[in-house]
DNA sequence: AATATAATTGTAATCATTACAAAGTAGTAT
DNA sequence: ATACTACTTTGTAATGATTACAATTATATT
């Protein structure tokens, strides 16, 4: 994805185009990490010093309002956000820290218990060693 | 489940027995909700007027490290707490803010490729209308 | 009962996030 | 081009959740 189509998904969802929200968006399409807010603000501040943390935190609000970030909350204490909307899931390792992508079946989960609940959106989270820490 | 019982995890788990842990095991035994520490302090208070708020989170820290309550990170900013510590998932409700257990074949979900991670706890977490707000 | 060890409490500190107001930016109508 | 308007960005202050810490209190062991 260049920054065209970047800019291309914030006008269809009506959300102005400005230089901070194309690089906060750009950030996470490089950045396949589930980055937090700390970790965009220190890295594109080295680039841009005016940035203000409050705009990244006005940003990722937007952005995962609209629908165009998924936020996750795997962590217990802080916000990380990615850019793959797609249903899968997320392994934490308790180790590293570093948060890994599988793919899970989740549609296979809507259970007959559920049937009258409107559901908007489906998480998987693991938690345990990755195999690089376990060795 | 009644006191003894309670007072039997704890030791099973070597958590030293005390007045406010069995009070907050107990809690959470009578209050299937998902509780937040602050609905379990401002409960508890009313009961224990020298209760701290520091007790609870020290309480809950055990427990949750012993295995015998289950953390939910199914909010963005608030600890939720669950004794039930047998997969299920956790629906909550983005208007009432009620969290929902529904049973979910959790065990199905393991994929290949996580055959290397060691997968230490699983937890599913779906967000949407409940039909009591969707009338 | 004396001692050692651990838990509880209250307060202060920390960390993530939001509130808010001032300043800046871009688009539109005149 | 100028004035107007609406929106964004920025910096700082405020909030809310959680942890750190030290003094006090409770529990267990000798
Ligand atoms: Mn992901
Ligand atoms: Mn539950
Ligand atoms: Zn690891
Ligand atoms: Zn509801």
């Amino acid at each position: 994805m260049n920054i065209n189509d970047l800019t291309n998904k914030l006008k269809e969802k009506n959300i102005k185009v400005s230089f901070q929200r194309i690089k906060v968006l750009e950030y996470l399409n490089n950045n396949r990490t589930h980055p937090t807010v700390d970790q965009i603000y220190n890295d594109l501040h080295l680039e841009i010093t005016s940035l203000s943390r409050t705009t990244i935190y006005n940003t990722l609000n937007a952005l995962v309002e609209s629908g165009l970030v998924k936020l996750i909350t795997i962590d217990d204490n802080t916000s990380r956000y990615d850019i793959d909307t797609r249903n899968h899931g997320h392994f934490k390792c308790q180790t590293c820290k570093n948060i890994y992508d599988f793919k899970v079946n989740i549609d296979s989960l809507s259970e007959k218990e559920l049937k009258d609940f409107e559901i908007n959106s489906k998480d998987v989270y693991f938690k345990g060693i990755c195999p690089n820490c376990s060795i």
